[in-house]
DNA sequence: CGCGACGTTGATTTGCCTCAACGATTGTGG
DNA sequence: CCACAATCGTTGAGGCAAATCAACGTCGCG
């Protein structure tokens, strides 16, 4: 049962009474998507937090070059949203996209907002959850801003081993901010040794 | 009264109590920083939520080859804290230090976690403020892997116009992610203009 | 008053990008 | 299930944005 995982992935951080479980089965939907499918496109509001159940997402930008800029990734039982336009109401300028076939829990803002208002523990997690994304964006724009290609590829696969074979390397490039022909340079230049 | 400005700003997320304001008046502590003086080095733990009444912060990590790399600013009403840190209750990489002198407001981790338990309220506050401070870092991150120097000092001057009198060109360049030659060097090319 | 931080400018270097071409994979529609 | 198209990874040549190193004048602070 999908909305299982998602509520064992709410009880690691403050386990859930009867009551609570109840309002998620009646607010959370379960969706399945397609590879290749949106769950959001520039342009348009983001109106669901998404939970992944099973299955890879990355969210990025397009520029005006037509350059795809990856800003996250999201597996199991990991959550993927452009906060800004949910909580702002503003068009997006993200596109959330499905990498593989996946399934995964939708909440919509007037749910959240009730869980928010009703069950004040859903605020101490949620505010658990984003700072510790948080954390780690703050340690990647860190990275960014002061260190080469090639160490940001190395701390890329030491610190996402598990998602090296579910990406292509024009994403994962992407995702460390290089060209993809870059990229290579490094891979084949790392190999010869 | 300083202790006052926090409470406003508390109080235009989710009007404080009388309970509250006085747990409140018992837990914070108000200090007197002077200028260069460091709120957090490189190798301690960070003990202590930041929030600033008076003067202006930097937070920044000093790389291998001795170049500073800032992270955020923090002016008045705003808070400056190495969360990773602070949770995690492992050394931090991270300075923080005050670019102006300044009066701060601190909150030790006991307390913030009394406040956390005893007054749920304070989740909700603090989720709404990691959330603005989470999609201001993705925003940035985001301008970092994808635009020039010159546009992101461009996008800077715009977005943060009250801290460009109050910062050297130096620090902005760090921030930016360039070098202070290269900055100036944009900015010279700009007033021929 | 003197020292150290800051801003500027020049010359040179370099990390990474661009454009182009090609073979290898992948996935999809008939 | 195969064939063809589309995407992906790789390599080469050339170019550019930004870094590095160095020198020098200026300013603000102690």
């Amino acid at each position: 049962m999908p909305i299982q995982k998602l509520i064992n992935h709410l009880n690691d951080y403050l386990p859930l009474n009867e009551e609570e479980i109840a309002d998620l089965n009646k607010r959370a939907t379960v969706r399945k998507i397609k590879r290749r499918q949106y769950l959001l496109a520039a342009g348009e509001v983001c109106k669901f937090y998404n939970f992944v159940v099973e299955g890879c997402f990355k969210m990025y930008k397009i520029d005006e070059a037509a350059k795809e800029h990856n800003l996250m990734f999201a597996i199991e039982n990991e959550w993927i949203t452009d906060i800004g336009s949910f909580h702002s109401e503003q068009p997006s300028q993200l596109y959330i996209e499905a990498v593989e076939p996946a399934q995964i829990i939708q909440i919509a803002k007037p749910d959240l907002l009730h869980f928010y208002t009703n069950h004040l523990k859903f605020n101490r997690t949620f505010r658990v959850i984003i700072e510790d994304q948080f954390v780690e964006l703050q340690n990647r724009l860190l990275q960014t801003i002061s260190t080469t290609a090639e160490e940001r590829y190395f701390r890329f696969m030491k610190d996402y081993p598990r998602l090296l074979n579910r990406l292509s390397n024009t994403q994962i490039a992407s995702y460390i901010g290089i060209t993809p022909e870059f990229l290579s340079r490094i891979r084949s230049q790392q190999a010869s040794k």
